[in-house]
DNA sequence: ATTGTTTGAGACATAGATGTCTCAAACAAT
DNA sequence: ATTGTTTGAGACATCTATGTCTCAAACAAT
């Protein structure tokens, strides 16, 4: 075989991450193979994206494990929840660049990939959860929003990545410092700056 | 007119975020009406497209504007600044639940809406900027990666909202904290209520 | 050189979306 | 009731993507 199995998947993602709507002759194009081979590799359509969705979960998964997040969640010591933590975004950043919103929404529209998408979610839930006793990320936010905030920062990521704003070496510095501590001044002067203003002045304004 | 061009772009926007890949056929029929009347208000799909972009960017827009962040981007004042920001902020966060990622990838791939888009990308970067000046956001990470840190916190807002993690009052504050101060716990804060304290003041760490 | 296998190119039928058109029904305004 | 307009339903041709199939060329292994 000239071209693997898994050589066509990697190069398919490639190109779906640069055209998400490429369509099967695309993709045989992009690949290096013809439309012929890779139906012959893939039934259909549908058994392409389901084996793209399901890499894009091992991935997701390795990065969990490497970082340890399930030991580390049954740990309550800050300093080994922090370096879960602080591992998994690092790690996390890699896949952000090479698994776009493509494959986000796949996994979401596929009930196969979204169940196990749910519980790879709900290990980091798990990390979230044992970081808020330990006094490592604040007790006052839902762990919901904080798991949304880690995946709209890898958006935040990809974009930055993308759009060549930021360097590839600077981004887990930049990550970790923006998850922990945000983007606003603490302590710009020893005067009086701004107080953090709490809760919403007001609402949404269009339900 | 039973429906109006107007109506029709908010029904088409609403529907395409709940399925991205509607056809005009299932626009119209979510929409109310035919699939040629919708043909008669707008040549063709493309020019449907542009229109909803366009509805986007008029939302985006005005958002910047209620909050006035051309004016403070001008001053140094630190308090006028936190205020904008917190405005826009909190103006985005009705945007970002009825303008989906769908548009999102819409604006970028249609050159007249993408110039848009950079514009008033533009103007919230020249708010950041003075932010930094004044003392209000940290000097220390790039205006572009704040930019797409709101971004990305902004599809956090969408997501909770769709999987109705957060009650929706409860947004503007969250977004505003974790924005400017993340999700790491810190020292807690002087003079504003307390939480339950949960020990540890393991802050977060420079990496 | 001779197998047996894999591939590429292309033909083919099918399905779905798009854009245009016609015509009768519904409608508003007088 | 009589206009003039707008709409909905559907027919129609066109285009594109998909999936299947055939067959000759390329290939690897003996």
């Amino acid at each position: 075989m000239a071209v693997s199995r898994d050589q066509i998947i990697v190069a398919a993602i490639q190109h779906l991450n640069h055209d998400p709507a490429a369509s099967m002759a695309d993709i045989a194009e992009a690949t290096g193979v013809s439309r012929a081979t890779l139906h012959r590799h893939f039934t259909g359509r549908e058994d392409l994206l389901l084996a793209l969705g399901h890499r894009a979960l091992d991935r997701w998964e390795e990065a969990q494990e490497d970082a340890g997040i399930e030991q580390a969640a049954r740990s309550a010591e800050p300093i080994v929840i922090t370096t879960a933590l602080r591992e998994m975004l690092s790690g996390l950043i890699g896949e952000a660049e090479e698994y776009n919103f493509a494959l986000t929404d796949l996994v979401m529209s596929v009930p196969e990939l979204r169940e196990r998408g749910d519980e790879l979610e709900g290990r980091e839930i798990a990390l979230y959860r044992a970081a808020q006793r330990a006094g490592v990320l604040r007790a006052d936010l839902p762990v919901r929003w904080i798991s949304n905030t880690v995946y709209g920062l890898l958006l935040a990521v990809r974009e930055s990545l993308n759009r060549g704003d930021v360097a590839r070496r600077d981004l887990p510095g930049m990550l970790h410092e923006t998850f922990f501590r945000g983007a606003g001044e603490h302590d710009p002067h020893p005067g009086r700056g701004e107080r953090p203003p709490e809760g919403g002045s007001q609402g949404g304004r269009r339900p």
